[in-house]
DNA sequence: TTCCGACAGTGGGGTCGCAAT
DNA sequence: ATTGCGACCCCACTATCGGAA
């Protein structure tokens, strides 16, 4: 198929806001593909190519685009064949820039102007045309004529939308069903929604496991007898950097397990290091003097026994019979207060919260479900505006992202009296507050870049965070962590701010 | 008819490796 | 040796659609 067909469907399904639109347009499209070009088709159009990311961001994409052609001849096959090769490039050594740069040209001469742009979407992985894997897996499953759940089924646990594509459109229903767990391949993590509360967790669930929630990295450990390989939560295969997670891994009394859990890094008592010290290690090619621990809260298979459908119960269970000193700490109950003490006791300890999981629950890979429910402690603080930027997408034309001020009354990183640039929150504001403060902060500017417009520092914004980490980017050297907008404070003067040293004061205890 | 689950979009902090300078 | 880019960890929140209640 020419590649200006995909892009055609692309245009329609971004002109319109109905999912149902775009899922009839995605479908007729997915229809129309050969079999060759479904896992390369479905790639491009979730913006996650199957060659995973191939070296190329906006700089190298600017640089290298040439000019249009006039008529389009590009396959999608011939773009497939681009990103092969961008990907034997990534990381080739010396000139291999240069030498994406040219292949890269090579290919966007022949392109049309919108191929061109379209090109570039797929490589920075940037589509907006509000169809991602969740849309794209029903217009599979229309395409397919497959019931929706069957398709999500077996993406989550194929982990690769592609390939399940290319399973649900060619092959027979029963094979789609069949799709199961493999010891070996990784499968979509389950993740959990948010309560303010480990009361309103419990509340909201019953009977529960109330689970510590460490500050670490996600991972995925599986073993098929002494073959042992470990996943990030986006399925990335780092067990080369986690030989000491292998290790606890292989010595479990079992020959084949699938184990989720989270690493961390210790210091001297036992107490968990900040998390950019964990992915100092986490993120290192080479052998670091940290160790990362793991701690498996899930197990969702046991030589030759799939355990996803089974309620946690029975997986918490296995895993105490195989992890015993590995086990994620936590507590099954029903009581608000239980769920409560467990929670003090995590943050005692330095971690971050708990989880709170219904008991009865199945593993639902790769859903954000109800039944897993994250609780963190929330600080707010009040700050002061010193600048905005313009907005993107939906938000151009308005100012969006602020600077923060957190005050300095001692003078200690200036003059008395002024504010240190502690992060940016683009978060929390709805389109009333952005069209309020696109009006507003214009009136107080002092001065402005193409991208942002500073402005008196006057205006008080009650700022939430979960916490705060050591920074060499902003000057009082320390940044905000998760901060989101909560709302103006007309109440408050600018003097009355929160200071950077109390803001300080978060990065221990 | 209203409610709510799922999705997409809008970006934030940091760390690393690597190529270019 | 330093700098900038790209990849990838962690992440919150709002608007919207369309099926569920």
């Amino acid at each position: 198929m020419l590649l200006d067909e995909l892009v055609t469907t692309t245009d329609t399904v971004a002109a319109t806001r109905s999912r149902l639109a775009k899922v009839d347009a995605l479908a007729d499209l997915l229809g129309r593909l050969q079999p060759d070009e479904i896992a390369p088709a479905v790639g491009f159009l979730v913006g996650r190519a199957r060659q995973g990311r191939v070296g190329v961001g906006w700089r190298g994409l600017a640089a290298a685009m040439g000019d249009p052609a006039e008529d389009p001849g590009l396959t999608i096959a011939d773009l497939d064949a681009l990103l092969d090769r961008l990907a034997a490039l990534s990381g080739s050594g010396s000139g291999s820039s240069g030498a994406r740069a040219r292949e890269l040209r090579e290919l966007t001469v022949r392109a049309t102007e919108r191929e061109q742009d379209f090109i570039g979407r797929v490589l920075i992985g940037d589509m907006r045309t509000g169809a991602l894997e969740g849309v794209l897996m029903d217009a599979i499953a229309r395409a397919a004529d497959r019931p929706g759940d069957a398709v999500r089924r077996a993406a989550m646990l194929r982990g690769d939308l592609g390939e399940t594509a290319r399973l649900a459109l060619t092959g027979t229903a029963d094979e789609l069903d069949a799709v199961g767990l493999v010891v070996g391949r990784p499968v979509l993590p389950m993740l959990a929604a948010t309560a303010a509360t480990p009361g309103e967790a419990v509340e909201a669930v019953g009977e529960a496991s109330v689970e510590f929630k460490l500050d670490g990295a996600r991972i995925q450990v599986h073993r098929a007898g002494d073959e042992v390989r470990v996943f990030t939560r986006n399925l990335a295969d780092i067990t080369h950097r986690l030989p000491e997670v292998v290790e606890v891994v292989r010595a479990m009394p079992v020959r084949d397990v699938i184990l989720d859990g989270e690493t961390l890094s210790l210091d001297e008592d036992g107490g968990p290091r900040p998390f950019q010290d964990t992915m100092s290690r986490f993120g290192a090619e080479r052998a670091r003097a940290t160790v990362l621990h793991p701690w498996f809260f899930d197990v969702l298979h046991v030589d030759g026994r799939d355990l996803l459908d089974e309620p946690l119960s029975l997986r918490l269970a296995e895993l105490e019979r195989i992890a015993p000193g590995h086990r994620m700490p936590g507590e099954v109950t029903a009581d608000p207060e239980v769920a409560e003490r467990v929670s003090t006791e995590a943050l005692a300890a330095g971690h971050e919260g708990v989880v709170v999981k219904a008991i009865d629950s199945p593993y639902a890979a790769g859903r954000r479900g109800s039944s897993w429910i994250k609780v963190k402690p929330v600080h707010t603080y009040d700050l002061v505006v010193l600048a905005a930027e313009w907005g993107y997408g939906r938000r151009t034309g308005w100012l969006s992202n602020l600077h923060l001020g957190a005050l300095d009354p001692v003078g200690e990183f200036g003059e008395p009296g002024e504010y240190v640039m502690v992060g940016k929150t683009f978060k929390g504001l709805t389109d009333a507050v952005l069209r309020w403060q696109t009006e507003r902060f214009p009136q107080l500017e002092v001065r402005r870049t193409e991208s942002t417009v500073f402005i008196e520092p006057v205006v008080v914004v009650e700022i939430a965070i979960d916490g705060v980490q050591r920074s060499s980017r902003y000057p009082g050297g320390i940044a905000l962590r998760f901060a989101r907008v909560k709302g103006y404070r007309d109440d408050k003067r600018p003097e009355d701010a929160d200071t950077i040293q109390a803001l300080r004061g978060l990065l221990r205890g």
